[in-house]
Formats: structure tokens, C-alpha cells, sequence
DNA sequence: GGTGTTGGTCAACATCCGTTGGCAACGGTA
DNA sequence: TACCGTTGCCAACGGATGTTGACCAACACC
């Protein structure tokens, strides 16, 4: 059931638009009606294609991390790998800011978050730290720092943040990352 | 001008109640209606007390850090004296979970982030890095750490990140700020 | 005791929201 | 050509929100 529909351009043009809105304005802030009005049509069609504005988010925040392969690489370079790639697909794809800002409101949204960082998050942690047991801390501590700089930098919009090189960035926070990944727990 | 009125007990609940229903709730979903009702008073009232919403959230979100003198101790024990006393302050006064929640999604609210860690965090900042130039940039590396694991721990509920005892953070956070604040530049 | 000020309630306004149902145009199919 | 599912617009509903102004009760002061 794969066939073309005819109004595929359309839902594909609500999906950004939402994309756009959930990300610069928040759930609640972020109204169906704006979003039809950046789509170029009615609002009734978005209730039509994605029945509900929690429906047209789900589908709107439907993210794939894509998590790189971690076990190939000596275990003392997973920090640089980590934080350059979170960092990069955090650039590319403006669901991610969405994800982050409606995360913080609702709470779909912060389940939402709970689900991805389980998921592709928990194993690259599981697979690199020494005792699978708190491989859920370490996890978490990782969490705390990358969606922290992607806060500030982001979302807050922090201006010494903000003006820092990708570069720059990986330099101070990879061996943060590599620490609570690898080093013995204090 | 300092003579107590009748109504600084009203003020009073109504700045409570705000305070509860922006950090839990966030600007747009925390009513002047609900929060009227919190403290069983009228929602006319709040306008009368604090002429707007906005107004309502400035007075509910001004808030004093509280630095601690750093200057005082050693340089090499300023992370762990920092990351102690954000975590104090931040699981005693819901006022902070309210101000980063309604940061992310409302203008003035990031705004006011913007100000409180400039002006509280800042200072800090450039009495203890080497290089003054590059103290803002410090200040924001320790801003990401500290308000990502604020997030993951008071606002998206991470469960391991809740879980974690305040030691066990301190542990892990303190040499992070440290080597932000006092780490030659890489 | 009258009078002005303060603390508080009530009802309403204008506006916006998510959502719904009806209806017109279009496109392929028989 | 006649038909029917699809795509789209329009107008409206019910409810919630921030905000306002009229009104009432208690208090302070002359």
C-alpha cells in the first residue's frame, strides 16, 4: 500500500510547516492555524490527514537518531564520535529543537525524549562503559550534557554559546562525555 | 515605603501559587484563572496586583542566586563548591524549575535566563579562569552542564537522573565545571 | 457619623483555540 | 457521460483565555 497519493505534496508541506512552528514556538504557541497558513491551506485538512494537533506532533517529531556504529572505533574516541554527531544531526534537522522545546511543556513531548534517548542512547552506552549495571547513570549524565549544549546553544540561544564553533564545542565536551562513559565511577 | 498592607498576605499567595503553576505547568499552559484559583482569590485580581501575565511571571521569576564567595577558597574546589550550591538552590525554590520551563518556550523567559546567568554567573566566571577574554565562553560551557542536568533532572525527569543521589551528581559534575572554568583552553 | 480609600467579587468583553460538518471542484473509471 | 472517492475551502461550534469595569464590604480618618 505504497501508492502515490495525490495529496502527498500537501502532507508533506503540513509536516514542515509543523516541524518549523514546534520548534521556534513550543506546543501550545504553535497553532494549527499558523501551521495551515505556512502549508498554504486550511486548517481543516491538517485535522483531516493527521486527525488531531497531539496526532500531527507525533507525527511531526518522528526522529531517527541514527546513531553511528560505536563498537568499530578504539573505546577512548567514542566521546569526539558521540558529541560531533549529536551536534551535527542537531543542525541538520530542526525536529530535534522541536523535540527539546516541547519536550520541556508536554508531557507527550518529554516522553517522547524519555523514548529516544532509551533507545538510541541506552545501547552505544551499554556497549562502551565498564559495568553494564549503571550503564542507565552514565546514559543519563551523557544526556545531561549533550541536551544541555544543545539547550544554551539552541534553544535558550546563549550568545558565548551560540558564536562557539562546532569544532570548539566537541573540543570542551568530548572528554566530558568520554568520562562519564568510560571512567570508573567516582 | 516599606508599610505592611492588607493584601501583602493575598500578594503573597498569589506569587506562591504562580510560582507552582509556571514551573510545573509552563507560561502558556499556567492560567491566571487556575493560579487565581490556587489562591483563592479572584483572577481580577492578580491584573490589579501585577497589571499583566508578563507582569505576573517577572515578579514570580525574580530571583536571587545567592552566589557564594569563591574567591575565599581554593581555585582547584570551585566546582564542587558550584555544583553543590546550584543544586541546593535549585531543590529548594521551584522558582528556577519555573524560570527554565518557561525559558524554553517564552521569549521573556529566556531573556530572563539570559540576565540572572549573566549577571550571577558571569562575575564568578572571571575571577577564577585564567584568561578574562574567555570567560564568557567558560560561563557557558558551565551553564550547558549545569541546566542540562537541571533539565534531565527536574524538568524532563530522566528517571536515572532523578534517582541519583546529590553526592553522587556533585561527584561526577564537579571536575566537568572545573576543567570548563580553570582547564586551559584546548 | 460621614467619607474616601482599600480589598475583593461578579459578570462580561473580545479574541483565539481545536475541531467539525457541509459543500464545491477535480480526477479517474466504467 | 455518469459516477464516486479524493482534495480542498468555508463557516461555524463550544470552550478557554487575558483583560476590563461596575459594584459591594470593610476599614481608616476627619
Amino acid at each position: 500500500m505504497t501508492t502515490v497519493r495525490r495529496s502527498d505534496a500537501t502532507r508533506a508541506a503540513i509536516l514542515e510547516a509543523a516541524r518549523e512552528r514546534f520548534a521556534s514556538d513550543g506546543y501550545e504557541r504553535a497553532t494549527i492555524r499558523a501551521i495551515a497558513r505556512d502549508a498554504g491551506i486550511d486548517p481543516s485538512m491538517v485535522m483531516r490527514y493527521y486527525g488531531s494537533k497531539q496526532g500531527l506532533f507525533a507525527a511531526a517529531s518522528a526522529i531517527e537518531i541514527g546513531m553511528p556504529e560505536l563498537g568499530a572505533l578504539p573505546a577512548q574516541h567514542v566521546g569526539v564520535a558521540l558529541v560531533t554527531h549529536f551536534l551535527d544531526r542537531w543542525e541538520s534537522d530542526e525536529a530535534l529543537t522541536a523535540m527539546l522545546r516541547v519536550g520541556v511543556t508536554n508531557e507527550v513531548g518529554a516522553a517522547r525524549v524519555h523514548e529516544i534517548f532509551a533507545a538510541q542512547l541506552g545501547p552505544v552506552t551499554r556497549g562502551v562503559c565498564p559495568d553494564p549495571a549503571d550503564a542507565p547513570r552514565r546514559a543519563a549524565l551523557v544526556a545531561s550534557q549533550i541536551l544541555g549544549m544543545a539547550l544554551v546553544r539552541y534553544v535558550l540561544l546563549l550568545p558565548p554559546a551560540v558564536e562557539m564553533s562546532a569544532e570548539e564545542v566537541v573540543a570542551w565536551l568530548a572528554p566530558t562525555v568520554q568520562r562519564y562513559l568510560t571512567a570508573e565511577a567516582p
